[in-house]
DNA sequence: CGGAAGATTGACAGTAATCAAACGCTGTGG
DNA sequence: CCACAGCGTTTGATTACTGTCAATCTTCCG
Protein backbone atom coordinates (compact mmCIF):
# COMPACT_ATOMS: atom_id res chain seq x y z
CA UNK A 1 0.00 0.00 0.00
CA UNK A 2 1.69 2.82 1.32
CA UNK A 3 5.72 0.87 0.77
CA UNK A 4 7.61 2.12 -1.48
CA UNK A 5 6.51 1.80 -5.06
CA UNK A 6 7.75 -0.86 -6.70
CA UNK A 7 10.13 0.37 -9.34
CA UNK A 8 7.64 3.12 -10.50
CA UNK A 9 8.10 4.71 -13.75
CA UNK A 10 10.51 7.94 -13.48
CA UNK A 11 7.53 10.12 -14.95
CA UNK A 12 5.15 9.61 -11.96
CA UNK A 13 7.70 11.34 -9.98
CA UNK A 14 5.95 13.99 -10.81
CA UNK A 15 3.96 13.30 -7.90
CA UNK A 16 1.46 15.72 -5.70
CA UNK A 17 -0.03 17.20 -9.12
CA UNK A 18 -3.23 15.12 -11.34
CA UNK A 19 -0.55 16.34 -13.76
CA UNK A 20 -1.06 13.29 -16.19
CA UNK A 21 2.12 10.87 -15.25
CA UNK A 22 3.56 9.14 -18.67
CA UNK A 23 2.52 5.84 -20.07
CA UNK A 24 3.79 3.34 -17.94
CA UNK A 25 5.54 0.60 -19.47
CA UNK A 26 4.70 -2.79 -17.99
CA UNK A 27 8.07 -4.65 -19.29
CA UNK A 28 9.44 -2.40 -17.11
CA UNK A 29 6.81 -2.38 -13.93
CA UNK A 30 8.65 -3.69 -10.72
CA UNK A 31 4.75 -5.61 -9.96
CA UNK A 32 4.67 -7.16 -13.63
CA UNK A 33 5.03 -10.54 -12.37
CA UNK A 34 1.58 -9.97 -10.09
CA UNK A 35 -0.29 -8.12 -12.66
CA UNK A 36 -2.43 -9.11 -16.00
CA UNK A 37 0.03 -9.43 -18.34
CA UNK A 38 2.22 -11.35 -16.31
CA UNK A 39 2.32 -14.27 -18.70
CA UNK A 40 2.32 -12.83 -22.27
CA UNK A 41 5.63 -12.51 -24.13
CA UNK A 42 7.75 -9.78 -24.72
CA UNK A 43 6.26 -8.98 -28.31
CA UNK A 44 2.49 -9.29 -26.79
CA UNK A 45 3.85 -7.53 -24.13
CA UNK A 46 4.74 -4.38 -26.30
CA UNK A 47 1.31 -4.67 -27.80
CA UNK A 48 -0.54 -4.62 -24.68
CA UNK A 49 1.29 -1.56 -23.67
CA UNK A 50 0.64 0.39 -26.59
CA UNK A 51 -2.90 0.16 -26.01
CA UNK A 52 -3.14 0.86 -22.52
CA UNK A 53 -3.75 4.87 -22.19
CA UNK A 54 -2.01 7.12 -19.45
CA UNK A 55 -1.63 6.47 -16.09
CA UNK A 56 -3.94 7.82 -14.06
CA UNK A 57 -2.62 9.02 -10.25
CA UNK A 58 -4.56 9.84 -7.42
CA UNK A 59 -3.90 11.38 -4.01
CA UNK A 60 -5.60 10.58 -0.90
CA UNK A 61 -9.73 10.81 -1.64
CA UNK A 62 -9.37 11.78 -5.01
CA UNK A 63 -11.92 9.48 -7.13
CA UNK A 64 -11.17 6.96 -9.90
CA UNK A 65 -14.77 7.38 -11.09
CA UNK A 66 -18.10 7.55 -8.97
CA UNK A 67 -21.33 5.51 -9.48
CA UNK A 68 -23.07 6.08 -12.24
CA UNK A 69 -20.53 6.79 -14.40
CA UNK A 70 -20.14 5.16 -17.78
CA UNK A 71 -17.74 2.25 -18.10
CA UNK A 72 -15.06 2.46 -20.49
CA UNK A 73 -11.94 0.77 -18.62
CA UNK A 74 -10.72 -1.61 -16.58
CA UNK A 75 -8.16 -0.17 -13.77
CA UNK A 76 -4.77 -2.05 -12.68
CA UNK A 77 -3.58 -1.25 -9.11
CA UNK A 78 -0.22 0.17 -9.94
CA UNK A 79 1.18 1.64 -6.41
CA UNK A 80 -1.57 2.78 -3.53
CA UNK A 81 -4.55 1.39 -2.56
CA UNK A 82 -8.24 1.74 -3.53
CA UNK A 83 -11.44 1.25 -1.81
CA UNK A 84 -14.59 0.86 -3.99
CA UNK A 85 -18.07 1.54 -2.30
CA UNK A 86 -21.49 2.11 -2.48
CA UNK A 87 -23.94 4.28 -0.41
CA UNK A 88 -27.60 3.31 -0.21
CA UNK A 89 -30.57 5.11 -0.08
CA UNK A 90 -30.22 5.57 3.58
CA UNK A 91 -26.99 6.91 3.51
CA UNK A 92 -24.91 3.82 4.69
CA UNK A 93 -21.77 3.35 2.79
CA UNK A 94 -20.94 -0.13 2.15
CA UNK A 95 -17.30 -0.64 0.67
CA UNK A 96 -17.24 -3.72 -1.73
CA UNK A 97 -13.67 -4.31 -1.79
CA UNK A 98 -10.11 -3.10 -1.38
CA UNK A 99 -7.90 -3.18 -4.36
CA UNK A 100 -3.89 -3.56 -3.55
CA UNK A 101 -1.06 -3.51 -5.89
CA UNK A 102 -1.76 -5.79 -8.86
CA UNK A 103 -5.38 -6.04 -8.74
CA UNK A 104 -8.15 -5.26 -11.33
CA UNK A 105 -10.82 -2.68 -10.66
CA UNK A 106 -13.99 -2.56 -12.57
CA UNK A 107 -15.07 -5.68 -13.20
CA UNK A 108 -18.22 -4.68 -11.46
CA UNK A 109 -19.55 -2.37 -14.27
CA UNK A 110 -18.58 -4.67 -17.33
CA UNK A 111 -22.45 -6.37 -17.01
CA UNK A 112 -24.19 -2.79 -16.34
CA UNK A 113 -21.80 -0.33 -18.99
CA UNK A 114 -21.22 1.46 -15.93
CA UNK A 115 -20.06 1.48 -12.83
CA UNK A 116 -22.15 1.04 -10.08
CA UNK A 117 -19.88 1.99 -7.39
CA UNK A 118 -17.62 4.69 -6.52
CA UNK A 119 -13.60 4.38 -6.07
CA UNK A 120 -11.57 6.33 -4.09
CA UNK A 121 -7.68 6.17 -3.26
CA UNK A 122 -6.81 5.29 0.08
CA UNK A 123 -3.10 5.87 0.21
CA UNK A 124 -1.19 9.27 -0.73
CA UNK A 125 -0.37 8.45 -3.74
CA UNK A 126 -2.24 6.03 -5.63
CA UNK A 127 -1.05 4.98 -9.60
CA UNK A 128 -3.34 3.00 -11.62
CA UNK A 129 -2.96 1.82 -15.11
CA UNK A 130 -5.89 2.73 -17.34
CA UNK A 131 -6.80 -0.36 -19.58
CA UNK A 132 -9.77 0.93 -22.17
CA UNK A 133 -12.47 -2.49 -22.03
CA UNK A 134 -12.69 -2.41 -25.55
CA UNK A 135 -9.31 -2.84 -26.35
CA UNK A 136 -8.77 -5.36 -23.55
CA UNK A 137 -11.47 -7.62 -25.04
CA UNK A 138 -10.12 -7.10 -28.85
CA UNK A 139 -6.56 -8.01 -27.21
CA UNK A 140 -8.07 -11.08 -25.36
CA UNK A 141 -9.56 -12.63 -29.02
CA UNK A 142 -5.62 -12.48 -29.81
CA UNK A 143 -3.75 -13.41 -26.53
CA UNK A 144 -4.50 -16.95 -25.57
CA UNK A 145 -2.62 -16.29 -22.38
CA UNK A 146 -4.09 -12.67 -21.54
CA UNK A 147 -7.88 -14.21 -22.04
CA UNK A 148 -6.90 -17.01 -19.11
CA UNK A 149 -5.59 -14.46 -16.82
CA UNK A 150 -8.55 -12.08 -17.09
CA UNK A 151 -10.77 -15.13 -16.57
CA UNK A 152 -8.59 -16.38 -13.67
CA UNK A 153 -8.99 -12.64 -11.96
CA UNK A 154 -12.71 -12.18 -12.60
CA UNK A 155 -12.89 -15.77 -10.64
CA UNK A 156 -10.68 -14.89 -8.20
CA UNK A 157 -13.08 -11.72 -7.53
CA UNK A 158 -15.92 -14.00 -7.31
CA UNK A 159 -14.13 -16.01 -4.65
CA UNK A 160 -13.33 -13.29 -2.08
CA UNK A 161 -16.85 -11.32 -2.63
CA UNK A 162 -18.44 -14.66 -1.20
CA UNK A 163 -16.06 -15.00 1.28
CA UNK A 164 -16.36 -12.48 3.56
CA UNK A 165 -20.22 -12.59 2.24
CA UNK A 166 -20.30 -16.11 4.76
CA UNK A 167 -22.15 -16.27 7.71
CA UNK A 168 -19.37 -15.83 10.24
CA UNK A 169 -18.87 -13.93 13.64
CA UNK A 170 -16.78 -10.27 13.81
CA UNK A 171 -14.16 -11.87 14.90
CA UNK A 172 -13.81 -14.84 12.13
CA UNK A 173 -14.62 -11.61 9.06
CA UNK A 174 -11.74 -9.29 10.95
CA UNK A 175 -9.31 -12.71 11.52
CA UNK A 176 -10.17 -13.44 7.62
CA UNK A 177 -9.41 -9.96 6.41
CA UNK A 178 -6.21 -9.40 8.01
CA UNK A 179 -5.01 -13.08 6.73
CA UNK A 180 -6.48 -11.73 3.22
CA UNK A 181 -4.71 -8.70 3.67
CA UNK A 182 -1.65 -9.51 4.68
CA UNK A 183 -1.35 -12.28 1.15
CA UNK A 184 -2.04 -10.04 -0.77
CA UNK A 185 0.43 -7.39 0.35
CA UNK A 186 2.98 -10.25 0.38
CA UNK A 187 6.13 -9.59 -1.59
CA UNK A 188 7.33 -12.36 -3.78
CA UNK A 189 10.35 -11.90 -2.11
CA UNK A 190 9.42 -12.47 1.28
CA UNK A 191 7.89 -10.44 4.17
CA UNK A 192 8.19 -9.62 7.79
CA UNK A 193 4.42 -9.79 9.14
CA UNK A 194 4.14 -6.64 9.35
CA UNK A 195 1.21 -5.15 7.60
CA UNK A 196 0.40 -0.60 6.59
CA UNK A 197 -2.86 -0.63 6.10
CA UNK A 198 -4.39 2.48 3.88
CA UNK A 199 -7.79 2.01 5.16
CA UNK A 200 -9.08 3.36 8.54
CA UNK A 201 -10.94 1.37 10.94
CA UNK A 202 -14.29 2.68 9.69
CA UNK A 203 -13.54 1.23 6.01
CA UNK A 204 -12.57 -1.99 7.41
CA UNK A 205 -16.06 -1.93 9.43
CA UNK A 206 -18.08 -1.18 6.29
CA UNK A 207 -16.03 -3.46 4.44
CA UNK A 208 -16.47 -6.03 7.47
CA UNK A 209 -20.35 -4.87 8.12
CA UNK A 210 -19.35 -3.75 11.61
CA UNK A 211 -19.23 -1.24 13.74
CA UNK A 212 -16.06 0.84 13.64
CA UNK A 213 -16.26 0.10 17.77
CA UNK A 214 -16.24 -3.57 17.22
CA UNK A 215 -13.29 -3.15 14.64
CA UNK A 216 -10.80 -1.40 17.55
CA UNK A 217 -12.52 -3.87 20.01
CA UNK A 218 -11.96 -6.75 18.49
CA UNK A 219 -8.36 -6.04 17.37
CA UNK A 220 -7.86 -5.02 20.94
CA UNK A 221 -8.94 -8.39 21.90
CA UNK A 222 -6.31 -9.81 19.18
CA UNK A 223 -3.87 -7.96 20.29
CA UNK A 224 -4.19 -9.24 24.32
CA UNK A 225 -4.46 -12.24 22.78
CA UNK A 226 -1.05 -11.98 21.59
CA UNK A 227 -2.06 -12.74 17.83
CA UNK A 228 -1.35 -9.47 16.44
CA UNK A 229 0.22 -6.09 17.57
CA UNK A 230 -2.04 -2.95 16.76
CA UNK A 231 -0.68 0.14 16.66
CA UNK A 232 -3.23 2.40 14.60
CA UNK A 233 -2.75 1.54 11.27
CA UNK A 234 1.13 -0.36 11.81
CA UNK A 235 -0.90 -4.25 12.39
CA UNK A 236 1.57 -7.01 13.01
CA UNK A 237 0.68 -10.31 12.67
CA UNK A 238 2.69 -12.08 15.13
CA UNK A 239 0.97 -15.24 15.44
CA UNK A 240 -0.26 -15.68 11.48
CA UNK A 241 -0.82 -19.48 12.22
CA UNK A 242 -3.21 -18.41 15.30
CA UNK A 243 -5.07 -15.93 13.05
CA UNK A 244 -5.91 -18.42 10.63
CA UNK A 245 -7.16 -20.96 12.44
CA UNK A 246 -9.71 -18.31 13.87
CA UNK A 247 -9.96 -17.39 9.87
CA UNK A 248 -10.32 -21.15 9.27
CA UNK A 249 -13.79 -20.82 7.86
CA UNK A 250 -12.88 -18.33 5.01
CA UNK A 251 -9.86 -17.81 3.43
CA UNK A 252 -9.59 -18.58 -0.37
CA UNK A 253 -6.42 -17.44 -0.57
CA UNK A 254 -5.14 -19.89 1.78
CA UNK A 255 -7.25 -22.64 1.19
CA UNK A 256 -6.86 -23.45 -2.74
CA UNK A 257 -3.82 -22.62 -4.59
CA UNK A 258 -3.51 -23.70 -8.58
CA UNK B 1 -37.30 -23.87 -10.89
CA UNK B 2 -40.10 -26.53 -11.33
CA UNK B 3 -42.36 -24.78 -13.60
CA UNK B 4 -42.73 -26.70 -16.81
CA UNK B 5 -39.68 -27.04 -18.56
CA UNK B 6 -39.06 -24.77 -21.29
CA UNK B 7 -38.87 -26.82 -24.09
CA UNK B 8 -36.97 -29.64 -23.15
CA UNK B 9 -34.92 -32.15 -25.36
CA UNK B 10 -37.32 -35.27 -25.63
CA UNK B 11 -34.28 -37.28 -24.56
CA UNK B 12 -34.43 -35.71 -21.14
CA UNK B 13 -37.65 -37.30 -20.42
CA UNK B 14 -35.84 -40.28 -19.84
CA UNK B 15 -36.00 -39.01 -16.64
CA UNK B 16 -35.81 -40.67 -13.09
CA UNK B 17 -32.24 -42.17 -14.56
CA UNK B 18 -28.76 -40.85 -13.98
CA UNK B 19 -29.28 -42.65 -17.43
CA UNK B 20 -27.69 -39.88 -19.69
CA UNK B 21 -29.69 -37.46 -21.54
CA UNK B 22 -28.65 -37.38 -25.39
CA UNK B 23 -26.97 -34.04 -26.31
CA UNK B 24 -29.25 -30.91 -26.00
CA UNK B 25 -28.86 -28.88 -29.40
CA UNK B 26 -29.14 -24.97 -28.55
CA UNK B 27 -30.93 -24.48 -31.53
CA UNK B 28 -33.72 -25.96 -30.31
CA UNK B 29 -33.19 -24.77 -26.69
CA UNK B 30 -36.00 -23.20 -25.14
CA UNK B 31 -33.99 -20.84 -23.07
CA UNK B 32 -31.39 -19.87 -25.93
CA UNK B 33 -32.26 -16.46 -25.12
CA UNK B 34 -31.02 -16.83 -21.81
CA UNK B 35 -28.48 -18.29 -22.11
CA UNK B 36 -24.49 -18.31 -22.98
CA UNK B 37 -24.51 -18.83 -26.41
CA UNK B 38 -27.63 -16.15 -26.72
CA UNK B 39 -25.81 -13.87 -29.31
CA UNK B 40 -24.10 -16.27 -32.06
CA UNK B 41 -24.74 -16.92 -35.40
CA UNK B 42 -26.39 -19.68 -36.89
CA UNK B 43 -22.85 -20.80 -37.92
CA UNK B 44 -21.34 -20.62 -34.84
CA UNK B 45 -24.33 -21.57 -32.43
CA UNK B 46 -23.76 -25.04 -34.50
CA UNK B 47 -19.91 -25.35 -33.61
CA UNK B 48 -20.63 -24.35 -29.84
CA UNK B 49 -23.56 -27.19 -29.52
CA UNK B 50 -20.96 -29.69 -30.58
CA UNK B 51 -18.18 -28.82 -28.20
CA UNK B 52 -20.76 -29.72 -25.80
CA UNK B 53 -20.42 -32.86 -23.86
CA UNK B 54 -23.43 -34.68 -22.83
CA UNK B 55 -25.88 -32.96 -20.49
CA UNK B 56 -26.52 -33.89 -16.74
CA UNK B 57 -30.05 -35.10 -15.29
CA UNK B 58 -29.99 -34.61 -11.33
CA UNK B 59 -32.66 -34.94 -8.99
CA UNK B 60 -33.15 -33.38 -6.04
CA UNK B 61 -30.32 -33.82 -3.71
CA UNK B 62 -27.79 -35.06 -6.04
CA UNK B 63 -24.88 -33.30 -6.41
CA UNK B 64 -23.02 -32.11 -9.64
CA UNK B 65 -19.55 -32.16 -7.80
CA UNK B 66 -18.22 -31.47 -4.47
CA UNK B 67 -15.39 -29.54 -2.87
CA UNK B 68 -12.35 -30.52 -4.34
CA UNK B 69 -13.11 -32.58 -7.48
CA UNK B 70 -10.87 -31.00 -10.10
CA UNK B 71 -12.66 -28.15 -12.29
CA UNK B 72 -13.18 -29.31 -16.28
CA UNK B 73 -16.28 -27.87 -17.01
CA UNK B 74 -18.69 -24.95 -16.30
CA UNK B 75 -22.66 -25.70 -16.50
CA UNK B 76 -25.78 -23.91 -17.68
CA UNK B 77 -29.07 -24.96 -15.68
CA UNK B 78 -31.25 -25.90 -18.74
CA UNK B 79 -34.41 -26.75 -16.25
CA UNK B 80 -34.40 -26.67 -12.13
CA UNK B 81 -32.76 -25.12 -9.36
CA UNK B 82 -29.27 -25.62 -7.96
CA UNK B 83 -27.52 -24.44 -4.74
CA UNK B 84 -24.08 -23.95 -4.64
CA UNK B 85 -22.39 -24.54 -0.86
CA UNK B 86 -19.47 -25.02 1.46
CA UNK B 87 -19.31 -26.57 4.85
CA UNK B 88 -16.96 -24.79 6.86
CA UNK B 89 -14.60 -26.09 9.40
CA UNK B 90 -17.77 -25.89 12.20
CA UNK B 91 -19.80 -28.29 10.45
CA UNK B 92 -22.12 -25.31 9.25
CA UNK B 93 -23.60 -24.64 5.63
CA UNK B 94 -22.93 -21.66 3.82
CA UNK B 95 -25.12 -21.59 0.39
CA UNK B 96 -23.01 -19.06 -2.13
CA UNK B 97 -25.28 -18.98 -4.77
CA UNK B 98 -28.46 -20.72 -6.26
CA UNK B 99 -28.34 -21.34 -9.40
CA UNK B 100 -31.74 -20.71 -12.06
CA UNK B 101 -32.65 -21.14 -15.46
CA UNK B 102 -29.92 -19.70 -17.97
CA UNK B 103 -27.49 -19.26 -15.12
CA UNK B 104 -23.81 -20.34 -15.39
CA UNK B 105 -22.35 -22.48 -12.69
CA UNK B 106 -18.69 -22.75 -12.03
CA UNK B 107 -17.16 -19.99 -12.31
CA UNK B 108 -15.69 -19.72 -8.78
CA UNK B 109 -13.63 -23.22 -9.69
CA UNK B 110 -11.85 -21.07 -12.60
CA UNK B 111 -8.65 -19.47 -10.27
CA UNK B 112 -8.40 -22.61 -8.29
CA UNK B 113 -8.47 -25.16 -10.95
CA UNK B 114 -10.80 -27.34 -8.35
CA UNK B 115 -14.37 -26.96 -7.00
CA UNK B 116 -14.18 -24.84 -3.71
CA UNK B 117 -17.81 -25.45 -2.93
CA UNK B 118 -20.46 -27.98 -3.69
CA UNK B 119 -23.46 -28.35 -6.30
CA UNK B 120 -26.52 -29.59 -5.07
CA UNK B 121 -29.46 -30.16 -7.17
CA UNK B 122 -32.48 -28.77 -5.55
CA UNK B 123 -35.82 -29.01 -7.86
CA UNK B 124 -36.83 -32.81 -8.91
CA UNK B 125 -35.35 -32.82 -12.26
CA UNK B 126 -32.35 -30.30 -12.82
CA UNK B 127 -31.01 -30.71 -16.23
CA UNK B 128 -27.63 -28.98 -16.85
CA UNK B 129 -25.68 -28.34 -20.03
CA UNK B 130 -21.88 -29.27 -19.57
CA UNK B 131 -19.43 -26.84 -21.20
CA UNK B 132 -15.36 -27.95 -21.28
CA UNK B 133 -13.94 -25.08 -19.83
CA UNK B 134 -11.15 -26.20 -22.24
CA UNK B 135 -13.06 -26.07 -25.04
CA UNK B 136 -14.96 -22.84 -24.33
CA UNK B 137 -11.91 -20.80 -23.96
CA UNK B 138 -11.01 -21.90 -27.46
CA UNK B 139 -13.97 -20.56 -28.76
CA UNK B 140 -14.07 -17.50 -27.18
CA UNK B 141 -11.26 -16.58 -29.09
CA UNK B 142 -12.92 -17.15 -32.29
CA UNK B 143 -16.22 -16.03 -31.07
CA UNK B 144 -15.97 -12.57 -29.70
CA UNK B 145 -19.84 -12.28 -29.18
CA UNK B 146 -19.35 -15.71 -26.86
CA UNK B 147 -16.14 -13.95 -25.01
CA UNK B 148 -18.82 -10.88 -24.54
CA UNK B 149 -21.39 -12.73 -22.85
CA UNK B 150 -18.97 -14.60 -20.95
CA UNK B 151 -17.83 -11.26 -19.64
CA UNK B 152 -20.84 -10.01 -18.73
CA UNK B 153 -21.85 -13.17 -16.94
CA UNK B 154 -19.08 -13.45 -14.75
CA UNK B 155 -19.31 -9.75 -13.80
CA UNK B 156 -22.90 -9.83 -13.44
CA UNK B 157 -21.82 -12.98 -10.80
CA UNK B 158 -19.41 -10.33 -9.39
CA UNK B 159 -22.68 -7.98 -8.81
CA UNK B 160 -25.11 -10.51 -7.04
CA UNK B 161 -22.05 -11.55 -4.85
CA UNK B 162 -21.71 -8.35 -3.04
CA UNK B 163 -25.18 -7.70 -3.29
CA UNK B 164 -26.21 -9.56 -0.46
CA UNK B 165 -22.73 -9.21 1.22
CA UNK B 166 -23.64 -5.97 2.17
CA UNK B 167 -24.49 -4.75 5.91
CA UNK B 168 -28.14 -4.56 5.71
CA UNK B 169 -30.92 -5.88 7.65
CA UNK B 170 -32.63 -9.17 7.93
CA UNK B 171 -35.73 -8.21 6.45
CA UNK B 172 -33.79 -5.87 3.30
CA UNK B 173 -31.88 -8.75 2.49
CA UNK B 174 -35.32 -10.97 2.30
CA UNK B 175 -37.00 -8.84 0.32
CA UNK B 176 -33.83 -8.31 -1.88
CA UNK B 177 -33.96 -12.36 -2.32
CA UNK B 178 -37.34 -12.08 -3.05
CA UNK B 179 -36.95 -9.73 -5.42
CA UNK B 180 -33.84 -10.77 -7.15
CA UNK B 181 -35.67 -14.28 -7.55
CA UNK B 182 -38.68 -13.14 -9.19
CA UNK B 183 -36.30 -11.36 -11.74
CA UNK B 184 -33.96 -13.81 -12.52
CA UNK B 185 -37.27 -16.81 -12.65
CA UNK B 186 -39.22 -14.31 -14.93
CA UNK B 187 -39.88 -15.36 -18.73
CA UNK B 188 -38.95 -12.80 -21.16
CA UNK B 189 -42.93 -13.70 -21.51
CA UNK B 190 -44.59 -11.84 -18.63
CA UNK B 191 -44.83 -13.03 -15.34
CA UNK B 192 -47.96 -13.45 -12.50
CA UNK B 193 -46.15 -12.55 -9.51
CA UNK B 194 -45.97 -16.16 -7.87
CA UNK B 195 -42.72 -17.57 -7.33
CA UNK B 196 -42.48 -21.48 -6.86
CA UNK B 197 -39.01 -21.84 -4.95
CA UNK B 198 -37.05 -24.98 -5.11
CA UNK B 199 -34.95 -24.42 -2.27
CA UNK B 200 -36.23 -24.83 1.81
CA UNK B 201 -36.07 -22.39 4.83
CA UNK B 202 -33.31 -23.77 5.69
CA UNK B 203 -31.45 -22.82 1.87
CA UNK B 204 -32.61 -19.55 2.22
CA UNK B 205 -31.61 -18.64 5.69
CA UNK B 206 -28.05 -20.00 4.92
CA UNK B 207 -27.93 -18.22 1.93
CA UNK B 208 -28.74 -14.97 3.39
CA UNK B 209 -27.21 -15.73 6.77
CA UNK B 210 -30.20 -15.86 9.03
CA UNK B 211 -31.69 -18.61 10.83
CA UNK B 212 -34.50 -20.68 9.81
CA UNK B 213 -36.92 -19.12 12.26
CA UNK B 214 -35.95 -15.91 11.39
CA UNK B 215 -37.07 -16.51 7.85
CA UNK B 216 -40.42 -17.75 8.99
CA UNK B 217 -40.90 -14.46 11.18
CA UNK B 218 -40.01 -12.20 8.08
CA UNK B 219 -42.17 -13.85 5.22
CA UNK B 220 -44.91 -13.98 8.06
CA UNK B 221 -44.41 -10.69 8.63
CA UNK B 222 -44.38 -9.48 5.02
CA UNK B 223 -47.45 -11.71 4.70
CA UNK B 224 -49.28 -9.47 7.22
CA UNK B 225 -48.07 -6.39 5.86
CA UNK B 226 -50.13 -7.53 2.79
CA UNK B 227 -46.88 -7.17 0.81
CA UNK B 228 -46.50 -11.25 -0.42
CA UNK B 229 -48.58 -14.21 0.39
CA UNK B 230 -46.27 -17.25 1.64
CA UNK B 231 -47.32 -20.62 1.36
CA UNK B 232 -44.37 -22.86 1.96
CA UNK B 233 -42.85 -22.85 -0.82
CA UNK B 234 -45.38 -20.69 -3.15
CA UNK B 235 -44.92 -17.20 -2.65
CA UNK B 236 -46.53 -14.58 -4.28
CA UNK B 237 -45.63 -11.55 -4.95
CA UNK B 238 -48.61 -8.95 -3.94
CA UNK B 239 -47.10 -5.77 -4.10
CA UNK B 240 -43.58 -6.03 -5.86
CA UNK B 241 -43.15 -2.35 -5.22
CA UNK B 242 -43.68 -2.17 -1.83
CA UNK B 243 -41.08 -5.29 -1.85
CA UNK B 244 -39.00 -3.11 -3.78
CA UNK B 245 -38.75 -0.66 -1.71
CA UNK B 246 -37.50 -2.56 1.41
CA UNK B 247 -35.10 -3.75 -0.85
CA UNK B 248 -34.11 -0.37 -2.02
CA UNK B 249 -30.74 -0.80 -1.18
CA UNK B 250 -29.56 -3.82 -3.28
CA UNK B 251 -30.49 -5.01 -5.87
CA UNK B 252 -28.07 -4.86 -9.09
CA UNK B 253 -30.89 -6.38 -10.94
CA UNK B 254 -33.52 -3.97 -10.69
CA UNK B 255 -31.27 -1.17 -10.58
CA UNK B 256 -29.09 -0.74 -13.54
CA UNK B 257 -29.70 -2.96 -17.10
CA UNK B 258 -27.52 -2.26 -19.51
C1' DC C 1 -52.61 -44.22 9.89
C1' DG C 2 -48.33 -42.94 11.85
C1' DG C 3 -43.82 -41.25 11.79
C1' DA C 4 -40.37 -38.10 10.05
C1' DA C 5 -38.93 -33.89 8.25
C1' DG C 6 -39.68 -29.22 7.56
C1' DA C 7 -42.06 -24.98 8.97
C1' DT C 8 -44.03 -22.00 12.33
C1' DT C 9 -44.48 -19.79 16.76
C1' DG C 10 -42.90 -18.51 21.41
C1' DA C 11 -39.50 -17.51 25.25
C1' DC C 12 -35.05 -16.28 26.22
C1' DA C 13 -30.10 -15.22 25.43
C1' DG C 14 -26.10 -13.33 23.13
C1' DT C 15 -23.56 -10.82 19.80
C1' DA C 16 -22.86 -6.66 17.93
C1' DA C 17 -24.91 -1.83 17.36
C1' DT C 18 -25.82 2.45 19.34
C1' DC C 19 -25.06 6.20 22.34
C1' DA C 20 -21.70 8.71 24.88
C1' DA C 21 -17.32 10.23 26.43
C1' DA C 22 -12.39 10.28 26.77
C1' DC C 23 -8.08 9.64 24.61
C1' DG C 24 -4.26 10.37 21.32
C1' DC C 25 -2.46 11.65 17.03
C1' DT C 26 -1.67 15.46 13.58
C1' DG C 27 -1.35 19.75 11.87
C1' DT C 28 -1.81 24.68 12.55
C1' DG C 29 -0.96 29.04 14.60
C1' DG C 30 0.57 31.87 18.21
C1' DC D 1 8.44 25.37 20.71
C1' DC D 2 4.19 24.72 22.63
C1' DA D 3 -1.01 25.27 22.79
C1' DC D 4 -5.10 24.02 20.79
C1' DA D 5 -8.34 22.49 17.49
C1' DG D 6 -10.00 18.63 14.87
C1' DC D 7 -10.47 14.07 13.69
C1' DG D 8 -10.07 9.32 14.15
C1' DT D 9 -9.67 5.79 17.61
C1' DT D 10 -10.55 3.64 21.85
C1' DT D 11 -13.27 2.45 25.84
C1' DG D 12 -17.60 2.05 28.54
C1' DA D 13 -22.77 1.45 29.28
C1' DT D 14 -26.96 0.23 27.35
C1' DT D 15 -30.09 -1.35 23.70
C1' DA D 16 -31.87 -4.32 20.17
C1' DC D 17 -31.72 -7.33 16.45
C1' DT D 18 -31.22 -11.87 15.53
C1' DG D 19 -29.88 -16.53 17.16
C1' DT D 20 -30.76 -20.39 20.09
C1' DC D 21 -33.63 -23.54 22.42
C1' DA D 22 -38.07 -25.64 22.71
C1' DA D 23 -42.69 -26.92 21.53
C1' DT D 24 -46.33 -27.30 18.18
C1' DC D 25 -48.14 -27.77 13.71
C1' DT D 26 -48.24 -29.13 8.83
C1' DT D 27 -47.12 -31.86 5.12
C1' DC D 28 -45.45 -35.76 3.00
C1' DC D 29 -44.60 -40.58 2.52
C1' DG D 30 -44.12 -45.17 3.91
Amino acid sequence: MRDPAPAPDPSSRSHAGRTEPARVRCSNCGILSRCLPASLNPEQLRVFEESMQRNRLLGAGDHLFRTGDPFHALYAVQSGCLKSYMVDAEGREHVLAFHFVGEIIGVDAIYPERHVSSCVGLAEQNNVCVIPYRTLTRLMQEMPALQAEIMRMMSRYVLTSTAIAGDFSAEERLAAFLVMAAARLRRPGGWSGELNLAMSRQDIANFLRLAPETVSRILARLHKSGLIKADRKRITLVDPEGLGEIAACINPYTRHRP
